[in-house]
RNA sequence: GCCGGAGUGGUGGAAUUUGGUAGACACAGAGGACUUAAAAUCCUCUGGCCCGCAAGGGCCGUACCGGUUCAAUUCCGGUCUCCGGUACCA
């Protein structure tokens, strides 16, 4: 019994295909039945087991939109068919429960950020569970409960432990509206990724990681990993490793010298001036009583710029002499010292040789300033004319001893030189910074962390842990580099763990990141309270086989969770020194017309509203169907009707009387090639293509007059993983009992799958000029009889000289004529 | 600027693997069947141009120009556009 709201207000009778009423009760079964936990059962065997990861929201209050479901549907298909192929998978999800906008609404409200971040995850549960997605519930956790952040304060300490966590002063990125530090990554074009708002530069206490200490084996490791060529490219280019040389200017004065660092040791001869960075420590000792003043204002203005004006003004260089002068080792010119802001500190040795030949900033600069140009490399051994730096490879000119050599033999050649004569070394420097890793805000993992005065840093003793998030009077950050905590002073002023003596705990708390570092292991053993997860159950599962996930992290989250794994790896705590083997970013779905989906423009699909109107199985088949998942494609809603009707058909199809005789060979074949293309496409996830497959069998079976058992039964473990309900529902109408996930993928017959006709092309000289059906596997000879027959190739034959005939079987037959 | 990726009908997209029938499957559109009518459903057509009453046939066509090949969406060289990343990293 159907009643119409079911329906969605159809008037048809009875056989309507109701997805609301079988989407509740079938996902009310796999919750009941727990049909979907999954236990290290020691009997199977390392190769059958598998982990799927998806990347785990941020519980926001606007809820789901149809991005998420995108990724979710994706693993949520190859993990139903993974199992059905006999696979034992781990697929589970949670949230990532830290961050800003919680502790925005809070300021704005004065709710608790714990209440609405709770809130959020039940509403998220709610419409993830409404879309049938196969997690194992069971391990589901949130990075903000204490059971779980207790970890994650545990790894920091761990961190401390090993010395990769420091405290510093230095000049960091300042969201001037987040009030809080950023990390490097964080910034994108100057302003706060997350808000886009200004970003300054601030001076203010820090906590750091030392992730540069990994710098060498997170690029290395790379290539271990099945990631896109480009993800990896962005990483690459992130760490951005450079080698070169370090080299020792002698300053003229004989009381000291400048280090610097070049990639182009073989430009030496060409250095004609030499520029530090504004903060560089050897700026006062060098400058001279009468240039002081210059020097002193250029330093107070380079310091007040923040990023955007700096990349603003990168246009025009600037820069004052401080009056001092430094010796080329190579050929003992006297040279002038400059300082500049494009000249960073914090690159390098925050001094560069100037080479305005042969580098295009340098050329700039010494055109503004009227400095010398000696051209030192040359692609002929010739002199040409300076009109800007020539920045490729060549031979060495002007460079004494050395001239002639090519730029590679060179730079060996004066490495070595400089070794000799101790002036320098070789040299591998990195763009990558350390990890910037307090925030000045409340919503947070507290360091676990205490100031004492006799002491100085102490952890918080592991068995304490955790470190529990104190209740606020306000949320409201202070903006002078201290955090909300800073206020509870019952809660900052503590005792040394040490000494016993008076402390003072630390205020600041984790970024967000964080929590998501390390969430895949915890899913491992999300109950475990002596350790963050157990060795056996880690050793049983990890690596992840396959992480599905948005773009946006390929240089935050991807890389910061690597450098925490390996960092475990090396206590010996995982199993291996890279997490997730095989990453997948899905592409974005935008709204109607291509653009962005986003509130502004009123565009954001609703997927509560899609359930409701066409039913979670289309909401999965459709996003699936929008083209391959790896690329941006547009929302239609016209599209979701065309896969609705297709459902809606296979509902049709399934109300007939099932004939249980054999059925005829053509449907047959086909059915035995839907299978091999399914079966080859979702292992593969090539998720658009299996389902246009699918539309064509049930086009074919729409056209027989009767609905055989023997086609019907196999086409409903083919739909299973895609549109799980409905498949349920068949399989049960169909008289079994059991779940249609526990079923056994159908396996394919070869010889099944080869078609006894199939049309081949003639061509003359490349084009088309007859086709006809033929029997398959015919002799090359038997094709071109059949060609040569042809009345429309006989005609355009005639007078003609063949020349050769080339022959694809079962295919084509090209005749070359002249 | 540099580094990636991509350009296929009115639209989303197919063409597995090493070159072999371009446009699968859908959407939109047109026509038809059923119906008192509508909805739903079912069937047919649908890249462009040209010849033909028709059956049928021809030419062009995968961003653009050129090359290799019997044959190019696919391989090679150049140009343009769009998207993503990055931005004084010496």
């Amino acid at each position: 019994m159907i009643d119409s709201k079911i329906t969605d207000g159809y008037h048809a009778p009875m056989k309507k295909y109701p997805f609301t009423a079988i989407e509740k009760k079938w996902q009310e079964y796999w919750q009941d039945n727990k049909t979907f936990r999954v236990t290290e059962d020691s009997t199977i065997p390392r190769e059958k087991r598998v982990y799927v990861l998806d990347m785990f929201p941020y519980p926001s209050s606007a809820g789901l939109h149809v991005g998420h479901p995108e990724g979710y549907t994706a693993t949520d298909i190859y993990c139903r068919y993974l199992r059905m192929k006999g696979y034992h998978v781990l697929h589970p999800m949670g949230f990532d429960s830290f961050g800003l906008p919680a502790e925005n609404y809070a300021l704005k409200t004065g709710t608790h950020p714990r209440i609405s971040t709770e809130k959020n995850i039940l509403l998220f549960e709610k419409q993830i569970k409404a879309l049938g997605f196969s997690y194992d519930w069971d391990r589901n956790i949130s990075t903000h409960t204490p059971e779980y952040y207790r970890w994650t304060q545990w790894i920091f300490l761990k961190l401390w432990e090993k010395g990769l966590a420091y405290e510093a002063e230095m000049p960091i990125n300042w969201c001037t509206n987040c009030l809080t530090g950023l990390a490097n990554e964080e910034v994108r074009d100057g302003l706060c990724e997350r808000c886009n708002s200004p970003v300054e530069r601030k001076n203010i206490r820090q906590w750091v990681l030392k992730i540069t200490a990994y710098a060498d084996r997170l690029l290395a490791d790379l290539d271990k990993l099945d990631w896109s060529e480009s993800l990896k490219l962005m990483q690459r280019n992130w760490i951005g490793r450079s080698e070169g040389a370090n080299v020792i200017f002698p300053l003229a004065d004989g009381k000291g010298e400048i280090e610097v660092y070049t990639t182009r040791p073989d430009t030496l001869f060409g250095a004609t001036y030499m520029v530090l960075a504004p903060e560089h420590a050897l700026v006062s000792e060098l400058v001279t009583a009468e240039r002081k003043e210059e020097v002193e204002a250029y330093i107070r203005k380079a310091s007040r710029k923040s990023d955007m004006e700096r990349t603003e003004l990168a246009k025009e260089k600037t820069g004052v002499f401080t009056g001092g002068y430094a010796i080329n080792p190579v050929n003992k010119e006297k040279i002038p010292v400059w300082i500049s802001d494009y000249i960073l500190i914090s690159y390098g040795t925050g001094a560069i040789m100037a080479v305005p030949a042969h580098d295009q900033r340098d050329f700039e600069f010494a055109v503004e300033f009227d400095l010398p140009i000696v051209q030192v490399v040359s692609s002929d051994g010739e002199l040409e004319e300076p009109k800007e730096a020539t920045t490729a490879d060549g031979i060495a000119i002007n460079s004494g001893q050395f001239n002639g050599l090519t730029t590679a033999e060179f730079k060996v050649k004066m490495i070595e030189w400089l070794k000799e004569n101790n002036l320098g070394r070789s040299a591998i420097n990195y763009k990558l910074r350390d990890w910037i890793f307090s925030r000045q805000r409340y919503w947070g993992e507290p360091i676990p962390l205490v100031h004492c005065s006799s002491c100085g840093i102490v952890p918080v003793p592991y068995e304490e842990l955790p470190l529990l998030l104190p209740e606020v009077e306000s949320y409201k950050p202070t903006g002078t580099g201290e955090s909300p905590l800073a206020q509870k002073e019952e809660w900052v002023n503590t005792s040394c763990p040490k000494c016993g003596g008076k402390a003072k705990r630390e205020t600041n708390t984790m970024p967000q990141w964080a929590g998501s570092c390390w969430y895949y292991l915890r899913y491992l053993d999300p109950g475990n309270d002596r350790q963050f997860a157990g060795r056996n159950k880690i050793d049983y599962w990890m690596p992840v086989d396959l992480y599905v996930g948005g773009a946006e992290h390929a240089v935050l989250h991807l890389l910061y969770s690597r450098f925490w794994h390996k960092v475990l790896y090396d206590f010996g705590l995982v199993n291996t020194d890279e997490p997730f083997m095989r990453l997948i970013n899905q592409g974005m779905i935008l709204g109607e017309g291509g653009v962005k989906m986003s509130k502004s423009l009123g565009n954001v699909i609703n997927p509560d509203e899609i359930i409701e109107k066409h039913g979670a199985d289309s909401m999965r088949l459709y996003e699936m169907f929008m083209g391959p998942l790896e690329v941006s494609k547009p929302w239609s809603t016209r599209g979701i009707t065309g896969i609705k009707r297709f459902l809606e058909r296979v509902w049709r199809l399934a109300q007939w009387e099932l004939c249980e005789d054999e059925p005829p060979r053509e449907l047959l074949v086909l059915l035995h090639e839907t299978i091999k293309k399914i079966g080859h496409d979702t292992e593969h996830i090539e998720f658009n293509t299996a389902i246009a497959q699918m539309m064509i069998f049930t086009g074919e079976l729409y056209k027989a007059d009767k609905l055989y058992r023997r086609l019907w039964e196999p086409f409903v473990l083919l739909l299973a993983p895609y549109a799980p309900h409905l498949a349920e529902e068949l399989w049960q109408q169909l008289g079994h009992s059991s779940s249609v996930s526990k079923e056994i993928y159908p396996e394919f017959n070869e010889a099944l799958t080869v078609r006894e006709v199939t049309t081949l092309v003639f061509q003359i000289n490349g084009k088309i000029r007859a086709r006809a059906d033929v029997q398959t596997g015919l002799a090359e000879e038997a094709m071109e009889k059949i060609a040569l027959e042809q009345p429309r190739i006989k005609e355009l034959l005639t007078e003609r000289k063949i020349v050769k005939i080339i022959t694809v079987p079962d295919k084509l037959v090209n005749i070359v004529v002249r």
